[in-house]
DNA sequence: AATTTGACTTGATCCATGTTAAGTTTAAAG
DNA sequence: CTTTAAACTTAACATGGATCAAGTCAAATT
């Protein structure tokens, strides 16, 4: 059951009862998602925001050229979706795909607006979540415009030591913004030094 | 006055009453801001996040070297802060700064807690212009991956009309992640072909 | 065991963009 | 009005990382 985890995910952020837990936990539908299956299918509007009770899940982009471009990766107890799709009622710009068997359990607009409703608090810690997202991507950001491919390497590391295990050198490289090529490159120059 | 200019800003996501408004808009502190002064600076604490009435602000990133990196700009009737800052209290990265003379509505975080209290509406605001910015941030992480510094010009340039005429092409290249002289070079090439 | 497939490495070459530097235009300041 | 400084342009050269192409290795499939 992925039910504690949302519940501590929950209350890392903001204090609620037992009962509002419930309600919104009722609000969420489970889903097993095998390895290499769709959670969003780009082009489709994303009906659903996910929140990952166990395994790995990736969201990227594809180019004209077929081009794929990791935007985001999600593990236990994060949420994912295509959220510009999924407030704006757009086709998704994302792929959402789980790399190993997943559980997730999927809440529709209507299920967010129901348990804002309900649980109050669980509106505070969704804009928590949200705020966390938004800082983390302007930090990319930051990352992107002001470092070389091997510090932002290394500063990926380091943030996200388990993730080397979990994502392939493609998906890290794409992270990047680098080929896997100029990554194993650089692997091997760190080694080195 | 921005009462007008704030009060449409939230009107455009939420229903709010008057007197909600009223009581909001009560907690923010007027600030004048000269051209070239500083609305946040690096290293210090945020305790402010800033609601622009009129005029311009960037925030910006500098690193060891004394590169800088813009990270975000505001006209009237966006909001404005190091927000990892103000909601973390840890010390800025970025420096925020009014480029022309500004006129702002400072709210400290007592402040919007507050307002959530007795507005509930105006933080279903906060939570919508939140995923908002979110989303934009996503979308210029994925355009940094995908794009060259060409596409992500002339992508700049429909997304915002209003701003080349505002910000120094010094701070367009450094939003855009290229030096001010391929800024210049490509735009060069762009009025030939 | 043999074969296919996907993940990773390594080398050669190329190109977009950076860097350095000089010159020009514009705007601010005395 | 003059001076100074900042913003922008242009050119020559340098380079990080991309691209193309082979080759290795390990795991999955038959």
């Amino acid at each position: 059951m992925g039910k504690e985890l949302f519940t501590e995910s929950i209350r890392r952020h903001v204090g609620i009862t037992d009962e509002e837990i419930d309600s919104v936990w009722s609000l969420g539908i489970e889903r097993r998602v095998k390895k290499g299956q769709y959670i969003i299918h780009n082009g489709t509007v994303a009906k659903k925001t996910c929140f990952i009770s166990s395994g790995t899940a990736v969201g990227y982009f594809i180019d004209t050229k077929g081009e794929e471009y990791l935007i985001q990766f999600g593990f236990d107890g994060w949420w994912i979706s295509d959220i510009s799709s999924f407030l704006k009622g757009t086709p998704a710009l994302l792929n959402v795909q789980a790399i190993e068997d997943t559980l997730v359990y999927e809440f529709s607009s209507e299920a967010i607006s129901e348990a804002f409703e309900k649980a109050p608090s669980f509106q505070s810690y969704f804009l928590a979540i949200t705020q966390n997202a938004f800082a983390s991507f302007q930090a990319r950001t930051l990352n992107n415009l002001s470092m070389s491919a091997e510090e932002r390497y290394v500063d990926f590391c380091n943030k996200y030591p388990q993730v080397s295990q979990k994502l392939s050198q493609k998906w890290i490289a794409s992270y990047l913004g680098i080929s896997p090529e100029s990554l194993s490159r650089l692997k091997s120059k760190l080694l080195k030094s």
